[in-house]
RNA sequence: UGGGGUGUAGCCAAGUGGUAAGGCAGCGGCCUUUGGAGCCGCCACUCCCAGGUUCGAAUCCUGGCACCCCAGCCA
């Protein structure tokens, strides 16, 4: 751990109320999810703030679902996102909280504001409310419904509670201002009627109350300190804090930041829910969604998301991190922990020439460069081998490496070999290569040392394991993936090779014994995950988390430029 | 020609009147039995623009400009 001590605007908001003794030196926050889809990366950028705050000022971390819309809620969702946010992390502790379990209290607080003669039941229809509205630079005009009596809106508003009237007949709203430059202050909707089961309250409501009534509510009840949210609310902090002001009631304050944005991945729960239902990707989990299931199931660690989150920082300006930046910090954490292993992708057959017909050799391999405590392990050779079509050209290009006709390479932790002859079938297609070994160049041994270009990764052949692999790679092909032609959507951008997979993978034999979830460093390649629904032993099914960092690659690229 | 926000490198982001941190990306080089990792170096004479105040301005003032958010009985 450093000791670097993290900062950012609302930090120092805290420290100044913490100085000043607002809050008793208090501070408690919240996380506040509407169960209404999975969570994403950019719930884990809220997750990370709220919880870290809370964790670093000795304050306390609510989890709260804002359950207050029955028509998108379910508790598929409530489940994931408990799931989720323990994964991050984020301690809650007993403080499991659902807005829904206030709804009692909410209606009392909104009789409150009647009597006060501060909310009034309106009898619009959509339509009238829209139109009354008036626009971003004319003021609205008042309902007629607006100075109603007390007696006759609280008589009006027990009945809506009651149910004696059907969708959208009539609301409760706040009598603020209808000519307010802020379009949240004129008169906004307290209660709609929603005839609806509710995924916990049942058939107990058909009042629910919206956001802008319920939030600052709900903050208050938890006595949340400091309730932070994301730029577009900035815009109704007013109404948050009229409402908490006319109550009377504890205050807490709302901080905004701005949201979360990646290059080449998009983050709106009506888009991640479209790709779902209309199977562009295979669920919430699909290893190629910003998804928290996702991004898990995938194979990131916990560890480099709270990574990821700090290092982007939190500010108020709209921002876009480019997507390399989590790619790097899931590298940075799996170079150091992930156990490495030899597995050919794509195989070629290798064929030692010279090597005795029956003989095998175990040989010591590393099992992590960068932890010697991590040991090694037994890899054994063979005559036959696998080799990545990758480290093979028949022809090899500029600044090319590994092997090619009448070139040598290292075998990882094994010989020195020569590309003697190049096997083919009778349409010109590889079929194997015919090499030699250098008995003299055994790892390890005094004479091994002989200088040559690469060194390459293998497998023996005859005790290979089969695998599946499944190469992901971003699901969008631009780096906004909103920017789309006139009459397009963002499905247009879809990448249709996000998902590549390989049937005929050869692993050395210790991946055979690799649990769903375990993690490795297949060396020179990437990153990989047992998938923890598909592998099984005996029938292994790897994720590509990331690639390595791809010098070739990108040499290769600019000779072609 | 309503209101609320935001402008510091390709992408993030420190900076709070004393002469532009750091990370990612990129580019060189060293090293290497992973073209991995690691190491070293380079990468903003200037902070959206224009004026002004000041010995001194990214920071203060004035005036512009650009971008984002708001007209759901969504959150």
């Amino acid at each position: 751990m450093t000791t670097t001590e993290k900062s950012d605007f609302i930090r120092e908001i805290i420290d100044e109320d913490l100085r000043s003794n607002k809050n008793e030196g208090r501070v408690h926050t919240r996380f506040p999810p509407e169960p209404n889809g999975y969570l994403h990366i950019g719930h884990a950028k809220s997750i990370c703030l709220n919880y870290g705050i809370a964790r670093d000022y000795n304050g306390k971390f609510n989890l709260r679902f804002d359950d207050t819309n029955p028509e998108k809620e379910e508790q598929e969702y409530v489940d994931s996102i408990i799931e989720d946010v323990k994964w991050l992390g984020g301690d809650f502790e007993d403080r499991l909280f659902y807005a829904s379990d206030y709804f009692e209290q909410m209606f009392q607080y909104a009789v409150d504001l009647i009597k006060k003669g501060k909310a009034y039941v309106c009898d619009f229809n959509g339509d009238e409310i829209r139109a009354s509205r008036g626009t971003l630079t004319e003021a609205g005009k008042d309902s007629p419904y607006r100075n109603r009596s007390k007696e006759e809106n609280l008589d009006l508003f027990s009945r809506m509670r009651k149910g004696e009237f059907p969708n959208g007949a009539n609301t409760l709203r706040a009598k603020i201002d209808m000519a307010s430059p802020n379009i949240n202050l004129r008169d906004p909707i307290m209660y709609r009627i929603v005839h609806e089961g509710h995924h916990r309250q049942g058939e107990a409501w058909c009042i629910y109350p919206t956001y802008d009534w319920a939030h600052g509510l709900e903050d208050s009840i938890e006595r949340i300190t400091h309730s932070i949210c994301t730029l577009e609310f900035e815009n109704h902090r007013p109404l948050y804090d009229w409402f908490l002001e006319n109550l009377e009631i504890y205050h807490p304050q709302q901080i905004e930041f701005a949201r979360l944005n990646i290059t080449y991945t998009i983050l709106s729960k009506r888009k991640l829910l479209q790709l779902v239902r209309e199977k562009h990707v295979d669920g919430w989990d699909d290893p190629r969604m910003p998804t928290i299931a996702g991004i898990k199931r995938r194979g990131y660690t916990a560890d480099s998301i709270k990574v990821f989150c700090d290092k982007i920082g939190i500010s108020k300006k709209d921002s876009t991190i480019d997507v390399a930046m989590l790619e790097w910090s899931i590298r940075e954490d799996l170079n150091k922990n992930a156990q490495r292993a030899m597995a050919v992708l794509n195989p070629i057959k290798v064929v030692l020439t010279n090597y005795p017909e029956n003989k095998t050799e175990e040989l010591s391999a590393v099992n992590n460069p960068e932890n010697e405590s991590a040991g090694t392990r037994m890899v054994p050779f063979g005559r036959e081998l696998y080799i990545d079509r990758d480290d093979f050209r028949e022809v090899p290009p500029p600044k090319y490496y590994r092997l090619s006709p009448g070139t040598e390479v290292r075998l990882r932790y094994a010989y020195i070999i020569k590309c003697e002859k190049v096997i083919k079938d009778a349409d010109g297609n590889l079929i194997e290569l015919h090499c030699t070994y250098d008995p003299a160049t055994k790892s390890g041994t005094e004479t091994a040392n002989r200088k040559v270009k690469s060194t390459i990764h293998w497998v023996n052949a005859a005790k290979a394991v089969d695998a599946e692999v499944r190469l992901y790679d971003r699901l969008f092909l631009k780096e906004n993936p909103d920017e789309v032609e006139e009459g397009k959507d963002f499905l247009s951008n879809l990448n249709p090779n996000s998902l590549q997979v390989l049937k005929n993978c050869k692993l050395e034999p210790m991946l055979g014994q690799a649990s769903p979830g375990d993690r490795f460093q297949f060396e020179r390649t990437g990153y990989f995950c047992a998938d923890v629904k598909d592998s099984k032993s005996g029938a292994l099914v790897f994720n590509r988390i990331v690639t390595l960092k791809d010098t070739w690659a990108k040499i290769e690229q600019k000779g072609k430029k």
